[in-house]
DNA sequence: TCGTGTTCTGGGAGCGTTCACAGAATAGGT
DNA sequence: ACCTATTCTGTGAACGCTCCCAGAACACGA
């Protein structure tokens, strides 16, 4: 161990106190907002504690109060999904504004190891935050399962299945899936293929459900290929094998639009063209979409919007504010365009 | 204000302390690993965490120790720009990895209103960290000279120029940009113009710089557009300027990838060929780079090794480990491909 | 003048740790 | 047997805040 660096003692209540020759209670109650106080009283213990520079010391404060005000987010990124993954942002990004709005900190945690697992378990437990949101879990995880252990309040962005009686937000996968697929469907196509991925999270295999559910008896499990990440690579890789498999094939479901992205490509070198020989949709209606050409079709999901979400069931857990249901569903739509 | 929620009570270290018949100091002892302590007194201490289900709190050990073992990072978002760096979320994973190794928590401050910068600066003062990275600090950033203010251990990622005296890591972006150009020229290109962006940022900034030193007298303002974000509409936006200023331009440096793809998209719309009849560089290699045809020719940076460097010059600074310099620069790689 | 509120203030107790110090137990050498 | 190290243990005192209670100060009507 390192000796710890000796900055200059900070001032504390105390100082204040003196400085404004009040007591550390009164000082306690400016410092709150609360009723109370006299007007010269608060007057003095503002200018002392400008004069001593004051600031709050947290550690005490949540010691004391046994809450900090601040909501972790759990990132669980293994590899680099979480840089392809257009949604992460956005979810990040609503969930920042709407606890904003109330005041609280976001924090993330990222998670890139067994190691980060265990110390972020620690950490959350330690009581740093008051609420967690854990975001793009997947089956089974170990942080997963130590979260929802450890008696916080809890909410997750998409529903890992193996976990009931949770809290959560997302968006009907499944559902969605169904519908974009019959969609394709319904523009004539024979032999329709799916480029799934990250089974192992909600998102994927409920997708995969999803287009399986569309085709019915029409569903060949020797159209499915799958892949561990939503990425272009996969979706390249994917469409060499479906062609290989299905040289007639006419239609195809991406996992996500990465992955359409890399499947068009493929299509495009094979000669086939988009959507004249092949229909080809997407999922996400990420900046991918609209890069493509032709555009993509695709299901827009509200990131942003689940992201608040998720921030607003949390507040309501922490605040012991009672919920209809213990979990939100939120509409997607389908962005129909050139592809398919 | 809500009532807190009524949890039940946890453990102490006292309850520890009562079901292993030992005195609190010998537990403390124990869970900071420390000498002196026999073999039973661990055994029934360790036995006794695991019955009455003890974890730290961390709260407390804070207020004691006065350090928490946690890093803040602070990511200055304005609207979407974070999402589309490929950068940052690199910078980030190799900011985590490297605090992984030392046990350090990374905690991530999303800073997208003034709102949040208050907080953000409030939490970081408020003892939830020991230290700070800022990325993408822009130049008079408000939350960039709070953090220099605090006191806290402080490395920035990128050097805001208006700082001096600060520690930081980056990237030489004016040398880098002066060489890619030079090469750019270097193919005989004539008439050369740029499409920068961010220039309120170090990088954008010095990638003008650079672009301008490469030039010398050359440099002619007119070919130079400019806009606030780094993405593909920028490039868009930006070649659709140049080509009417300048319909003979037959090489442009983007300020980075997002921006190129765009112009390439613009010139092959044109009927331009590129690399034939211009040349285009971008930068940062992301993964716009390889997408795009032809492949683009483009500045590759160590943005994982960035944090890496960021996290291990801080923990130097608050560990009081000496540093010859206060400011590291990593060095960039020319990636010349088909686009130039 | 006295009560009776109401507004304001001070300070003790507690939050759950770590740290430093004193003292107990043990081991090892004469 | 004693002395001296060494290993081990317990306890008081922080750390800096909030909460709560008791009481002071003040206002106002009877």
């Amino acid at each position: 161990m390192n000796a710890p660096p000796d900055r200059p003692r900070r001032a504390t209540i105390f100082d204040v106190a003196a400085a404004a020759n009040v007591s550390r209670g009164t000082v306690s109650r400016v410092l709150n907002g609360e009723p109370y106080v006299s007007e010269a009283a608060r007057e003095a213990i503002e200018a002392a504690i400008a004069k001593v520079g004051y600031v709050r010391n947290m550690a005490a404060r949540n010691l004391a109060t046994q809450r900090t005000r601040a909501i972790g987010l759990v990132i669980h990124e293994p590899h680099q999904v979480f840089l392809e993954d257009p949604n992460i942002g956005a979810i990040l990004l609503g969930t920042n504004e709407r606890l904003s709005e109330e005041d609280y900190q976001l924090v993330c945690l990222i998670i890139g190891s067994d190691r980060d697992s265990n110390r972020v378990a620690e950490y959350l437990r330690g009581g740093f935050v008051d609420g967690v949101i854990v975001v793009s879990a997947r089956e089974n995880d170990p942080i997963s399962n130590a979260v929802a252990q450890i008696g916080l309040p809890t909410v997750f962005v998409g529903h890992p299945s193996s976990l009931t009686d949770i809290n959560f937000v997302g968006i009907d996968n499944r559902t969605a899936a169904r519908e974009i697929t019959q969609r394709l469907l319904g523009t004539g196509r024979q032999q329709v293929g799916m480029i799934a991925a990250a089974l192992d999270r909600d998102s994927g295999a409920e997708r995969l459900q999803g287009f399986q559910d569309a085709l019915g008896d029409r569903f060949d499990p020797d159209l499915v290929v799958d892949f561990p990440l939503y990425s272009r690579s996969s979706g390249v890789l994917g469409m060499h094998e479906l062609l290989s498999r299905a040289p007639g094939i006419d239609g195809v479901f991406a996992g996500n639009d990465a992955i359409a992205a890399g499947a068009l490509d493929v299509l495009k070198e094979s000669g086939r063209s988009v959507p004249l020989n092949v229909g080809v949709v997407g999922f996400d209606d990420s900046d991918w979409a609209m890069r493509c050409t032709p555009r993509l079709s695709t299901v827009r999901q509200p990131a942003d919007l689940l992201g608040r979400e998720a921030a607003s069931s949390l507040l309501d857990l922490i605040n012991g504010v009672p919920r209809a249901a213990h979990g939100t569903i939120l509409a997607t739509q389908i962005m129909w365009r050139g592809s398919a």
